[in-house]
Order: C-alpha cells, then sequence, then structure tokens
DNA sequence: ATTCGTTGCTAAATCGGGTTAGCGCCCGAT
DNA sequence: ATCGGGCGCTAACCCGATTTAGCAACGAAT
C-alpha cells in the first residue's frame, strides 16, 4: 500500500506547535487570532514541504459539509446532448472546489429515493435535480433536507425549489426571425407541432413554448404560419412521414422543425421529392443536436444551451446554499438560459421581392385564415 | 434547515443500551460477540423506527473507505457515445451501493493531477481512468495511493494496472465475416484505413487492431482486400471523400467502413454516383454510434459495447480493491470486451453464384497481388 | 472458599480535523 | 507589590461512527 497520509498532527509536529494552533494558521484564522508571523511562516512552511492536504471527509464530518453536489438525473448522462450539462456542472462546481456525484434514476421513483438517500448519507452540500429534456416532474420530499434546483425541469406541486430551463419562448422567436429575416414571409411551414398551442406531443413543455414564440414573432411581423403538422414523437421518421404528407398537398417556401431529428427527416423527405435545401425550401430548427453539423447542407438551428444549463444551476445551487447557511426562506424562482441561433447553411434569401409576397398576401393566395383567424391546415383548424 | 439527522447514539438511548452495542448489532457481528437476542431486536425496532442510516461520512473517516470511486477521464461524460461507458460504470457501483465521482480532465495534465487529489482527499476507495477512444495514456503517478483501472486506454509505461478495452481486433473479424456470409469474395475495400497496419490515422489504436482482425477474417476465407482509403480523421466528410475517390477508379462490392461518420460519408457518395446501398454496394461498419439507426438504409455495424465496458471496469476495480486489501501484489491484465454485430439493412447477399466467383478470383482478374502478397492498392504498397 | 471461564455488555480510544475556553506570561497602571 | 489586561498559544471537546480492551455477574471446578 501506500504510506500515510500527512496530517495536520504532522504538520504541528514539523513545525513545532500544537494542532490546533496549525488549524489557525492553514485556515487562515492566524492573523485573527493573534499567532505570531514565526509561527505562522513554520507552520506554512512544514505544511509545504510534507505536501499537507487536509482531509476533507474529516473536515465533513467536524462541519457537516462534503464540498460535493450531487447530480441526479432521469438518463442524462447518457445523452450526448444532456452530457454537456454535466460537463457544465463539472467546470462551474470545480471553479469552486467541488466535486459531483453523478446518478441516474430512469424515471423509477425508487431508485430516486434510494440515489438521494445514497447522497445524503455521503454529506452532500446541495442536489441538482436535472431532467433529460424539458419538462415537469414532481419533487421527491427527501430533497427538502438539503438545498436543491431542478434543472430543465419544473416542478409538478408548487415548491421553493429555483428551476434552471431554457428559454424556449425566445428561441422559437429566434427560429421565426432567422426566417423573417431571410425574406421569407410566405409559404411558412410547421413540422413537428402546431399551428395550435395544443397540437403538441404529450407533456412536451419545449414545444408549447416554442410554438408560443414562434407566432409572436411571426405575428408581430404580421406573417401567418402557412400551415403544420404535428408529429407524436420527434424523430426523424416522423418528420419524414410528415413532410412527405405535407408535400404532397402544399409547395413550403421554408419549414420550421422542431428539433434537428426531424429536420433529417425533412431533408430526405425535400430530397425525394426532389427538392433543394435551402435553395428551394429553407429549413431551420431547434436543438443544435451533433446531426445538425454534418448534415448537408449544415442545418441552421437554435441550440440547447446544454453547458450553461449546467453551470447556471450550480451558480444558482450556491445562491441556495448560501441563503440557506443566512437562514433566508425565498420561493422558487424559475431561471431562463437564452438558446443561441446557430446559423449554418440551411437558409437562403427569399428571392421573392417584399412587394410582391405582400400583394399575394393580400389576395390571400396562401395562408388563408379561418374564421377564428388561425390558419387553416388541411382541414383541421386548431382546437 | 431540517431536523438533525438520527446517529447512532439516538438509535442506542432509543434501545436502552451503548452506541458500543448498538453497532455491533447494526454491522451485523452481534451474534458472533453474544449479544443477546434481546437486546439485538430492542436495537433493530429503535434504528427501524427512528429511520436510522449511518452517516457514511463519519464511517469513512474511522474505517478510510467511503463507498465512492472515482471516475477521470479526458472528456467522457460529455460524447453520447462514450456517456454509456459512465452509464455502466454507474450501475455496476450502485448495485454494490457505492457512488461515482464524474470528472473530465480534458487532456490538461495539471488539471488531471487536481482532479486526483481531490478525489483522494474525499477518500475514495478507488479510480477509473477513462478516455473517450481507445488509445495510450501517459498513467499519473499520483494514482499509485489507491486501486485504479484504465478504460478504453492502455498504459504508455508498463504498469501494474489492469485495462478493460473492447476486443477490436474481433470486432474486425465479426465485421469481415459479415460480408463473407453474405457471400461477399470480391470488390471489398476499406474506407478509413489499410491496407497495411501503417494505414492508419495518428495514434488509433482501434484502427490497427479492426484492420488486424478483418485481414485474419477475410485471410482464412482465402479473400483478399481489394483495395482501401485512409482517411486522416474518420468524420463523415472524409468518408464522403475518400469514398468519391474510391468510386472514380473501382467499383467495389462491399465496403468495410472504420466507423459509422466514415460510412454516413459513404452513403452520400454512393448516393452521388447513383449506386444503391445495399443492392449495389454492401456496408459494414464499427461503433454503433447513434446516426447508425437513423441512416437509410440502417447501418449494420460492430458495436462499441460502452455499457458494458463501464460495467467491466467497476468489476475489475472491485477486485483490484480486493487483493489490495489481501495485500497482493499483481501485474496489470487487459481485459477485452466483446463488441456485438448489430445487423441491420446495409449488407446484402451478394447475387453472384460462389462458384463464378471463385472461378474469377482463380484467374486473377480481381484482386491482384504484389510481390509481397499485399493487395495492389492504386499503386501504393503497404509500407 | 477461592479460582477460572463464560456470558453479555460497555468505557474509552480512534480516525483527522475544527472550535471553544482558558492558561501562562509580560507589561503597564494603581 | 498587586492587579488588570492584552498577547500568544494550547488543552480539551466535538463531529459519528468502529474497534479494542475489559468489566461485572454468574456458574462450575478445585
Amino acid at each position: 500500500m501506500s504510506p500515510r497520509r500527512v496530517t495536520l498532527a504532522d504538520v504541528a509536529k514539523a513545525a513545532g506547535v500544537s494542532r490546533t494552533t496549525a488549524s489557525l494558521v492553514l485556515s487562515g484564522r492566524g492573523r485573527e487570532l493573534r499567532i505570531s508571523q514565526d509561527v505562522e511562516q513554520r507552520v506554512l512552511r512544514a505544511a509545504e514541504e510534507l505536501q499537507y492536504r487536509p482531509n476533507i471527509v474529516s473536515v465533513g464530518l467536524r462541519t457537516g459539509t462534503s464540498r460535493t453536489i450531487g447530480f441526479v438525473s432521469d438518463t442524462v448522462a447518457t445523452s450526448r446532448l444532456a452530457g454537456d450539462m454535466i460537463k457544465g456542472a463539472l467546470e462551474a462546481a470545480r471553479d469552486r472546489g467541488f466535486m459531483l456525484f453523478i446518478g441516474e434514476t430512469e424515471g423509477d421513483a425508487e431508485l430516486e429515493r434510494l440515489l438521494l438517500q445514497a447522497m445524503q448519507d455521503r454529506q452532500v452540500d446541495g442536489l441538482i435535480l436535472a431532467s433529460m429534456f424539458t419538462r415537469t416532474i414532481k419533487v421527491p420530499k427527501a430533497v427538502t433536507a438539503v438545498p436543491a434546483v431542478l434543472l430543465n425541469a419544473l416542478p409538478k406541486q408548487p415548491t421553493p425549489l429555483p428551476a434552471v430551463l431554457p428559454d424556449e419562448v425566445e428561441a422559437g422567436r429566434s427560429a421565426a426571425r432567422v426566417l423573417l429575416e431571410a425574406g421569407h414571409r410566405d409559404g411558412i411551414y410547421l413540422i413537428g407541432a402546431g399551428p395550435g398551442l395544443r397540437d403538441v406531443p404529450r407533456e412536451s413543455v419545449a414545444a408549447v413554448e416554442r410554438l408560443i414564440g414562434i407566432r409572436e414573432a411571426l405575428g408581430e411581423a404580421g406573417v401567418e404560419v402557412a400551415g403544420a403538422r404535428t408529429c407524436p414523437d420527434w424523430q426523424p421518421e416522423h418528420g419524414l412521414t410528415a413532410t412527405r404528407d405535407l408535400l404532397r398537398t402544399a409547395q413550403p417556401r421554408a419549414l420550421i422543425c422542431f428539433n434537428d431529428r426531424i429536420a433529417m427527416g425533412a431533408y430526405q423527405a425535400l430530397d425525394d421529392f426532389g427538392l433543394k435545401v435551402p435553395a428551394d425550401v429553407s429549413i431551420v430548427s431547434f436543438d443544435d443536436h451533433p446531426i445538425a453539423s454534418w448534415m448537408r447542407p449544415k442545418l441552421t438551428t437554435v441550440a440547447l444551451p446544454h453547458y450553461d444549463l449546467g453551470r447556471k444551476a450550480v451558480d444558482v445551487l450556491f445562491a441556495e446554499i448560501e441563503r440557506d447557511r443566512g437562514g433566508d426562506e425565498r420561493a422558487g424562482e424559475v431561471h431562463r438560459v437564452p438558446m443561441p441561433v446557430c446559423v449554418r447553411d440551411s437558409v437562403a434569401p427569399s428571392d421573392e421581392p417584399y412587394l410582391v409576397q405582400a400583394a399575394r398576401q393580400a389576395r390571400g393566395s396562401t395562408g388563408k385564415l379561418s374564421a377564428e383567424g388561425q390558419p387553416v391546415v388541411d382541414g383541421e383548424t386548431e382546437g
């Protein structure tokens, strides 16, 4: 085995002082407690020479702190997307000298309970409860004992826990703006969700919020969504069939795909119909999945800021730990992290001059409106 | 704040016994140390009623164990591929009641040193040193103090550390076998590396080993590689250009791509030349990247068993911890984890009857051999 | 009646630090 | 000379467990 670790007692002996004195010097309280310069120097020298490092387990026992935070997620560690969340959290924690415990629950409540217990048995200073995709979660009551933050998730019941989430509404606005700024005003279709706020996959917070943003930004520009196809699950094959279906009856000039996997299917459907991206159809999407930069042409997409989410969660958690120490009570705020646009090659300027578009729109040759003012989509109106 | 945790002293008081007795009963040594049935029952009941859980930090201080292992990698947590490695490790550790510290070094030696220190300060029971892609690494000397295992990596200097790696040679054989069993004997080309063992990307252990396996399996069947294109980096664009280059001069019947990203590029190149997968050209690849099941047709590929690698690393680490306790010395073994074939839709049977192939081969119309018995590839022979 | 051995339990030390209370000592003031 | 007080340091307790050494009570053997 290895040689025994150097302890505070070793340092004290080497410096010819008591453990107390050594402890005071090394924790920086020497000045305050009137330790002489001479002794201070001796202790510091001894610690340096012996390469003393305090045993955090011991400190933890005495002070109740472990310089460790627990990162519990449903399955975040596994997905590349969300792996970046861990990376962000890891680095933010490291900046403060903290380590991360990682745990996955697989959505199993019992496992989650066990995991939270195991972490509290190890005296974690705080917890991050992360979700792989944005949604509402039931907060286990075990977390009340320790400062905690929700990451990429909203509490199902009202709790005083802060939450950190991507700013999906603003992302929706960004996506719309990308098309508007390229001059698109007509033939903009949605693939994956919409046109109504209820036309979304089950439990998808992101879908609703993106949709709101899209409709706001388009609405402010006086542009209507020409139509939409909802996908039950946001996988490439659904993007493929939905887009194929669309192309049989419509001639889109631009697609807003609700994520990159759907966009991948859309690319293929367009290819099947002999349409070129972006010359014939511009595409903007969400997530910035790694695949987005592999597709040809490279996909313009509004990125999920996983890394930033992870960092932010740790920042918020430390604030939470701080105020827990202070004894303050405060309600859980919701923090939104901006989603940046990754401009790549899938959006081209609309070649149709603005005035022509406007005239066409006035004549109502596309983007017909139903009685309720909602775009008519293949006979279905928003519910 | 929360109510104080229940301690052993609380349990002892409730049961009307000393802390010692409570400890003995709860650690299962009651029988052995002649504690009466009555007292045993009282302690167990008290612990149950108070919901006692031992404080692992305290146990750690006394026993020097923390029921925790450290998982240090260059950047493993971030990549989806390798995220599964963590998942496997996580679950294997959990099965034994252990938690995982995660750390990323980004290849920075100083950061690595700090991280290993931070973990040892927290009394980890063992370390897993993981690499994102298979390669040789310099083992930091800080790890000698604690049991450790290399994951997806080989030590640069000889060390007594065990290593866990994917069985790439056998994977190469598997890939070749997939084609052979589909009846392919001619026009098999490699994209990404080869044909010689030195025609590989820098530092790529996987390339060399896959190549060995491929050549062995083909050789045993009396089949020669028809040609190869080496890629400096295994990205889709390189697969695209390499395959395009190949198609200008050759008519492959099957491609062995050295990973799925290359295969993705190959698909596109074949499409450019109007060739269909698998009708015109069969493709088999390596890694089972998520993209493999999104491609159309779905890609047949030999999977990197990330999950199993993670599990295996933990198993080997526990064996290592065990023998460290026993005081045994043993040299670091290399453990190989099988890479399973994912049969999907990119390989079709060769439509050429076996006898015709054999006859053609006998006439030497393809697969010419150089003097050294190596296939001639566009004027370059193996070095 | 003393000695010895079990039986069934507990006091006390230990791990490695943090923290409180207070001990000598020297100096200046009364 | 005596007292008070700042200075510089340390003894001792604490955190929550494990573990060693040993104590009382009782019965059996000498």
